[in-house]
DNA sequence: GTGAAAGCGCTAACAA
DNA sequence: TTGTTAGCGCTTTCAC
């Protein structure tokens, strides 16, 4: 390994003006010298190691990403929304020279101790837990993030307007004439994502003079989940002409499950998703649903933490204004026989 | 923040000592002193700093996962396969004590440099580019293995037995009765994935005498590669009436396509796709496809990486059976008018 | 403009 | 069983 010692001998220098060149402490060092240092450098492939250097200045340079995987092998990251939400945060990290860390946490303090372990500059969080934090911060006060996440804390967190966009499918539904409206997702133990674009949903039924009693429909993201709302949603035939879902893959899952019970989207019953995920426009038919943009969700992440690291204090809670993406999932209303 | 050293003067001990009961050298210390230097270590809340640590034994403990992002805004890490790929990955890597970074690469030389930079332990690169390994391991000879990769270096691999895949999936549609079947997937540009894939496929049909001229189909991973491919596959019309197609995305779009140009799958053309995407259930009609087994990649691809860093020097490559599962896209082959 | 010394937190090697 | 010394590669402080 090839250190500034190497470098300093090379030049005849000492190790110090290597390190003030390197550094870019350009007022300390001629500019032959520094012209010299750094060719040396690069003829000798020198790489800084980041370890001394974290030791040294007491920082890391790494950001953490932590997202919350529930304990029973469930694979934390298995969607395309945190696929895509990781290679754009990915992205920012490296753009601004850090380093990104992931891991999959089940507690806080594991957490806190993972991310003082490296000494790590800030983290973002991505899931639930945001009522955590207090105890994340005890052990650790760093710059952190929330992503989706909701809670009473004092934190900064971004992420989408849920209650609007719960709000704007809703209407959406009732504007193509339907009155006997669905709302459609995991069950009260679950986040709060849902939680509010269920308020939304109830908002928009509200305004239309619509009672929202009985109309929450349980089911979790899996297959058999699908299956057993549709039941729900048919029972009896005509309870609901359509549903709001509070995401595409179980929107998707419904679509099929009903078409086993032989009704057909969007003749027999409407549907509209959240998330946009990219097969939401390859299915058949194509989805109408809340879009969330992603990339933007990344980008406001990784500003809030770098301003964080830049010494703002106070909490940002950002959210970001959701998309109704009209596709082909909705029609009329129609009263099954 | 809290050091060995206070420890040490908590205990009346030196660091030393700490050093010794904190790393599980039980014979280097009595019993009752390790226990005060427990607890007094869990009464302060320490943490061992990993740089320091890193810095002092040479090794970091960290494993790097490197994706290649075309440079093109591209985000490398989009789809399901990749990102519960990753999520097994994290559970195996954190299993074994060790810290994840990740990040995308556009060039060898940059990979190497940040891997130096935090003197990785280890590396495990998702996507192509199996052949810049030289260049990489001039840097930084460590323990690498490559998951997907093709290439003709000397290297430890993990993959799926593509050509196999290639060859189930096509003695399925033969099976059928197929006679006319093309292979759908991108450009030759691509990787050997598809160039594997392709070699079962024309495997397959000599070996049913079939004649494979003209039966390559050119497709991007998009939308519009679903629509242009499927208009290839439709003109003349009748020119094929199954279709092995490279990723169950394309598989779907071309469904969409069909479906556009009102052919009906399996009842007028039948596909059979790859990977075995969640959602590959869910469609209607649900695909027949060539599934990876994700975590067992995983597994195989960490385990890899750890029988090297303990000291096993040659590489190995191994492949990974893949499972044909029939679901609702192949049907008999019909003739269109 | 340049350099020497000290220290970040830890551990390997050697003494006691 | 315990402690001392030295050093990992870098930067900060202060002197030249």
């Amino acid at each position: 390994m090839v250190t500034i010692a190497d470098i300093a001998r090379v030049c005849g220098v000492s190790k110090m003006t290597v390190s003030n060149v390197l550094n870019g402490h350009d007022d300390r060092v001629s500019a032959t010298t520094k012209a010299r240092v750094l060719s040396a450098a690069d003829e000798l492939n020198y790489q800084r190691s980041a370890a001394a250097r974290s030791l040294s200045v007491a920082r890391s340079e790494i950001i953490s990403l932590v997202y919350y995987a529930a304990a029973e092998g469930d694979l934390g990251l298995s969607n395309p929304h945190d696929a895509m939400l990781l290679g754009e945060i990915e992205r920012h990290i490296s753009a601004a020279g850090k380093h990104l860390m992931i891991h999959a946490a089940t507690d806080a303090s594991d957490t806190a101790r993972r991310l003082r372990s490296w000494n790590v500059d800030g983290a973002l969080f991505l899931g639930v837990l945001a009522d955590e934090v207090e105890q994340l911060r005890r052990h650790q006060d760093i710059p952190m993030v929330f992503i989706d996440a909701y809670g009473e804390a004092e934190i900064s967190t971004v992420g989408p307007d849920d209650e609007q966009g719960g709000y704007e499918a809703t209407r959406h539904l009732l504007a193509a004439g339907h009155r006997s409206i669905a709302f459609v997702g995991p069950g009260a133990s679950s986040a709060g994502v849902i939680n509010a674009r269920h308020s939304g949903f109830t908002r928009a039924l509200a305004e239309a003079d619509v009672s929202d009693e009985g109309t929450r429909v349980i089911a979790n993201l899996t297959f058999a989940g699908a299956e057993s709302a549709a039941d729900d949603l048919l029972s009896p035939r005509g309870r609901f002409t359509a549903a709001v879902v509070t995401a595409d893959i179980l929107a998707i899952g419904l679509i099929k499950a009903f078409a086993r019970r032989s009704i057909r989207v969007p003749d027999d019953f409407s549907l509209v998703g959240f998330d946009d995920l990219p097969i939401a426009e390859m299915m058949i038919p194509s989805l109408t649903t809340v879009r969330q943009d992603i990339a933007e969700k990344a980008r406001v992440a990784v500003e809030l933490l770098m301003e964080q690291l830049d010494g703002q204090r106070e909490p940002r809670r950002i959210t970001l204004q959701p998309l109704l993406v009209e596709r082909e999932s909705v029609g009329e209303p129609v009263r099954l026989p």
